[in-house]
DNA sequence: TTGAAAGCGCTAACAA
DNA sequence: TTGTTAGCGCTTTCAA
């Protein structure tokens, strides 16, 4: 240990200003600084008013890490998403940390991209439950076990995408907007629609499936072409849905329509399309599902969601959860959010 | 897996497992617990396994909190950033959070959108020093004054997009892209040349200006056009492009060709030449920078850079520098990356 | 209204 | 090799 001067040694755990030294110099006790500084009853104004004055000076921050071990509360959310750089998740995310940000929260982020990822996690890798007071999975399946067990234990859980009977949930209205958007195609005319599905990791989304399984059922109610080739992967991607398109342009009966189940697909059709010198909606229809930032440039029609908003709501509903006394039973709310369609060129 | 209903009161999900009851179950002290499940020598192999499937059994997760408390690491690195939801951050995010990942570090998210949080930021909210070993700024202007508080006191930062003498730091060779795209158009004969910059908000990036600069000088040695009408604000937006081309093609002589300081910008810009009736390079070379997800859609020329890869590098840096002991300086390390162009049907 | 003191769960000297 | 014990910085009874 070097001594530079008077007060620096080892790095800034020896400069750290704690609660006591606030005390020291405010002449009052740690319990009285703690109170004062929370905001707490029983704390006589003019001793209030000093202990904050000293605390600003001395430029002291409660350390988060202590305040959660004596009084089991992190001042942190966690949030779980399958990826970080697409449109979607990263809408969610901004969407959630502007309003834990408002209440002084922070965010701890985890990235949970496969099925294994998924298991560790939930087994406890990062020891989010102890890091954070609650926590936020966006389309990342927790499963009926596992949130009966970590309700059992405590957690404050928020789902975005899934829902289980533990915890509040905000699911997208799926099943309603593909219904929307198939029909929308049908009443143009179109009977043979193709799909552009698919997984792009090993992750089980639930969404993708959601929207598929409408999808067939629709066409069967309808009578539509249900022909199984209708139906391509295209990896969520631009080049998926390019690809996807392509194959479904060389199928004997190509269809006349193509409901994407995201944007960044609809466009990579759109690109397909025009590599092919064919056009929208005159050679093919398309209709994509998102609204991102691209659906405009290339005239998409697509289904919107205001997924910053979802993720801002999911973040009030972890916020409330946390209101709620931890000896009582966090409340469960269940919320659909609305997908309306945009209608532009392309259908 | 922990059996359901049998040893109620060791199961986590009763109560939390503590380093106690590991000892307890294992015969061991806590000491032996702590050293054996950490790896640290002096642990007899025996001790060390059966204290592992002791762990194992009782879903036993040492609390980081406490660790932190204890030993002063948190095993969580913080990551700030201006934006969340933009295509650049990201990437840099994901990339960042991937190298993390690895070595089992959590990823703590600050986005710091305005000069006001920056400030706010530096001056303590969110305790990002006391929750997290080390920290990320990327494009978040550090300053010299903070940078050489926070070095003193012991702090592990890595800026990206900017440096400090104190930290270690990764910057993009802005200004040898810069030339490269400028004399790109040059060479095609240009030499009435727009750009597209400007502020997105209130926060000072520095890699605008460094572009920007970059063109300036290079217009002047290269006795192009200087004309400041031709340097127009996008907000780095798809629609701020497509405005501040639009206001580029409304001036009594236009430019020929136009950099745009970012793919999202160079888009836009493309869009309003196609709203026009007018086409890229024909009637405008264009030219953007970063080669995001729509470059290749528009046929953009563009500089790319690879973003994920500084992210991952930013990530190791960090990693590098928690690993020097607290007593010790850490490491500055200055790296730059190199931008490449890639030449589409743009320009 | 205030203070003293017992932890929270863990790590790290130091002893044994 | 292992155990004992003193904290880390804070919150929270319980007394004063």
């Amino acid at each position: 240990m070097a001594q530079v001067g008077e007060e620096s040694s080892t790095g800034w755990r020896d400069k750290t200003v704690t609660i006591e030294d606030v005390a020291k110099e405010a002449n009052v006790s740690v319990a009285t600084v703690s109170r004062a500084l929370r905001d707490l009853p029983n704390v006589a104004p003019a001793t209030r008013a000093k202990v904050q004055a000293v605390a600003k000076e001395l430029s002291y921050v409660a350390d988060p890490t202590a305040a959660r071990l004596a009084a089991g509360r992190t001042g942190t959310v966690a949030v779980a998403v399958p990826v970080l750089d697409a449109w979607y998740f990263a809408k969610i995310v901004a969407g959630v940390e502007a309003v834990l940000k408002e209440a002084n929260v922070d965010l701890l982020l985890y990235a949970v991209t496969s099925e294994r990822e998924r298991e560790l996690f939930l087994a406890g890798r990062g020891a989010w439950w102890r890091r954070s007071d609650g926590l936020i999975m966006v389309d990342v399946e927790l499963g009926e076990e596992n949130a009966v067990r970590l309700a059992e234990s405590g957690a404050r859980i928020v789902t975005v995408g899934s829902s289980t009977p533990s915890f509040s949930s905000i699911l997208l209205d799926e099943v309603a907007a593909t219904k929307e958007a198939v029909e929308h195609l049908v009443a143009a005319g179109h009977t043979r629609i193709g799909v552009l599905s698919g997984e792009s990791n090993a992750l089980k989304f639930r969404v993708p499936s959601l929207r598929l399984g409408a999808v067939r059922d629709l066409k069967q109610r309808l009578g539509l072409d249900e022909d199984p080739e209708l139906e391509q992967e295209g990896g969520f991607s631009v080049e998926g849905g390019r690809d996807a398109l392509g194959t479904l342009l060389d199928l004997p009966e190509p269809p006349t329509a193509v409901f994407a189940l995201s944007d960044e697909m609809a466009v990579g059709a759109v690109d397909c399309l025009r590599r092919r010198g064919l056009k929208a909606p005159d050679d093919m229809a398309i209709i994509g599902f998102d609204d991102n930032d691209m659906a405009e440039l290339f005239g998409l029609t697509t289904m919107r969601q205001d997924v910053e908003r979802v993720g801002a709501t999911a973040a009030r509903l972890v916020l409330a959860s946390l209101a709620v006394p931890n000896h009582l039973p966090a409340p469960v709310e269940r919320m659909t959010t609305d997908i309306t369609m945009v209608v532009r060129e392309t259908s």
